[in-house]
DNA sequence: AATTAGTTTGACCGATCGGTCAGATCAGTT
DNA sequence: AACTGATCTGACCGATCGGTCAAACTAATT
C-alpha cells in the first residue's frame, strides 16, 4: 500500500526523476533522495488525513496541512500539485488499504469464522486509523463528490462477499438473509465505532483519554451478526 | 419543533420585536410581519442544512446559503447573526427533532413491538430528512466541535433506553445483550441508510433517481435485531 | 402627507484562501 | 573550488471569505 502512494503523490517532484535523466548522480545518492521524499510524502499524507478528517475537503487549508507536517506552504506545494489532488490521492490510498478488509473466506472456514475475522479486522482498523475512517465517512456523507469516480474495485469486492453469503444461505448453513444488506449492516456497525468515537465515548461517560472496551464491543458486534445468521 | 427554531434563529430581527415596543402597529400587521419572518427563517434553515450537509461548517459559504434561500448576503445577515450561530442553531434544531425518535415503550408493548417501531421511525426520518441526518453525521465524524456542548438531553434519552432494554433482559423476555451497545447498533445501521445513501445506491446498482427498496431494508434491519434478541 | 418600523441594496472592510515565482540555499559530484 | 540538481523561502497574486454599513426603499399607521 505504501508503494501505491508513491505513484499518486508528489506529481511535480517525481516527474523530474521519472524522466530517467542521465547518471549525473550515483545511485546511492539518488536512493537517499528518493527515500527522503517518500518519508516527507508519508508525513504530508498523515497530516492531510488529520486535517481533512476534521475539516473536510473545502474546510481544510493547505496552510494548516503544511504546518502540521512541519513544512511551509510553498514547500508543501513543491511535493504536491494541488489540494484537490492530494485529497483524491488520499481517498484512493485509503480505499486501497480497505481492499484487504472485505469479507473473504479460505477453504475450511465456517461462516462463523469468516464473520468473526471480518468484524475483528474491521474494528481493529477503525481503532488504529480513526481519521482515515472519518475522512472516508465525511466524503460519503457529503455526497461522495470526489470518490464517486473511484469505487469500481469496491463494487467487485462487494459482489464477491454477496456471493459468499448467498452460498451459505443456499447450502442451508445459515438462516436466510439478504446478503447485500447483511454485509452493509456489518460495515455500518463496525464503521460506527471509528467515526462516532466522540459520541460513543460520550454515551459511555468516558473521559478524554479513556478508550472504550473493544473486547466487549467486538464480542457484542460479533454476537449480533452470528445470531442473525442463526449460528450462535 | 417549528416553534423552537423561532427562538434560536433571527437574533437581530427578533430583538427589535421582543422589546415589547409600544403599540404603533395594529396586531394584525405585526402578526403578518412575524409570519413572514418565520417563513424566511424556515427557508434559510432548509437551505443551510443542504449546504452544511454537503460542505461542512467551514466549507459552506454564507453566500451560497443566501443564494439557495433566494436572498442576498446582507439580507441573510439581517435574519441571522453569524454562520457559526446558524450552524449551532440548526444542530440543536435537529437534535430536538430526534428526541421523539428514541426507543420508548408504552405499557403493553412487547420488546418486538418497540424494536419494530423504533427501526421504522428511524428509517423513515432518515429517508425524509437525509440532509439533516448527514449534517449531524458530518459534525460528529469531524469530532463534534460544536455539538459537544449540547447533547446532555441526548444522554438522558440514552439512559432511559438502556434501562428499558436491561429490564427486558432481567425479565428474561429477550436474550442477554449489552443494552448500550445494542442501542448504538440500531442507531448505526439505521443512520447508515440516510448518511451513506450514495454508497448504498451504488452497491445496489441504482440510477440517480431510483430509491432503494425501503420495505426490504426495514424488514432486514428489524429481523437483524429481533434475532439478536432471540424473538424472531 | 407625514411618520414610523421593517427591509433591501451596493459598496466596502480586513482576513484568509490556493497557488506561484524568482532567487537564495543546500548537498553531493567532479 | 566550481558546478549541478534538489530544496527552501519571502514576497506576492487574484479570488473569496464572513461580516458591516449608510443610504435607499417599502408598507402600514396616523
Amino acid at each position: 500500500m505504501g508503494s501505491r502512494s508513491a505513484h499518486h503523490l508528489c506529481a511535480k517532484a517525481m516527474t523530474q526523476q521519472n524522466a530517467e535523466n542521465q547518471e549525473t548522480q550515483t545511485s546511492r545518492a539518488r536512493d537517499k533522495v528518493l527515500e527522503r521524499r517518500r518519508m516527507i510524502l508519508a508525513t504530508i499524507r498523515d497530516a492531510a488525513i488529520d486535517e481533512f478528517a476534521s475539516k473536510g475537503l473545502i474546510g481544510a487549508s493547505t496552510q494548516a496541512i503544511a504546518q502540521r507536517a512541519g513544512l511551509t506552504k510553498p514547500q508543501l506545494h513543491y511535493y504536491i500539485s494541488s489540494k484537490e489532488e492530494l485529497y483524491e490521492d488520499i481517498l484512493v490510498y485509503i480505499l486501497d488499504e480497505w481492499q484487504e478488509l472485505f469479507l473473504s473466506a479460505s477453504t475450511g472456514d465456517t461462516p462463523a469464522d469468516v464473520i468473526r475475522a471480518y468484524v475483528h479486522k474491521k474494528l481493529e482498523y477503525g481503532r488504529r486509523n480513526p481519521n482515515a475512517s472519518r475522512l472516508f465517512t465525511t466524503e460519503i456523507a457529503n455526497g461522495a463528490p470526489v470518490l464517486g469516480r473511484h469505487w469500481a474495485p469496491y463494487q467487485a469486492s462487494t459482489r464477491e462477499a454477496v456471493g459468499l453469503i448467498q452460498s451459505w444461505v443456499d447450502q442451508g448453513l445459515v438462516r436466510a438473509v439478504d446478503p447485500l444488506l447483511f454485509q452493509m449492516h456489518i460495515w455500518a456497525v463496525t464503521q460506527h465505532y471509528a467515526d462516532f468515537d466522540v459520541q460513543v465515548r460520550n454515551m459511555m461517560n468516558l473521559d478524554e483519554g479513556e478508550e472504550p472496551d473493544y473486547g466487549q464491543i467486538e464480542k457484542e458486534v460479533t454476537s449480533l451478526f452470528l445470531r442473525a445468521l442463526g449460528i450462535e
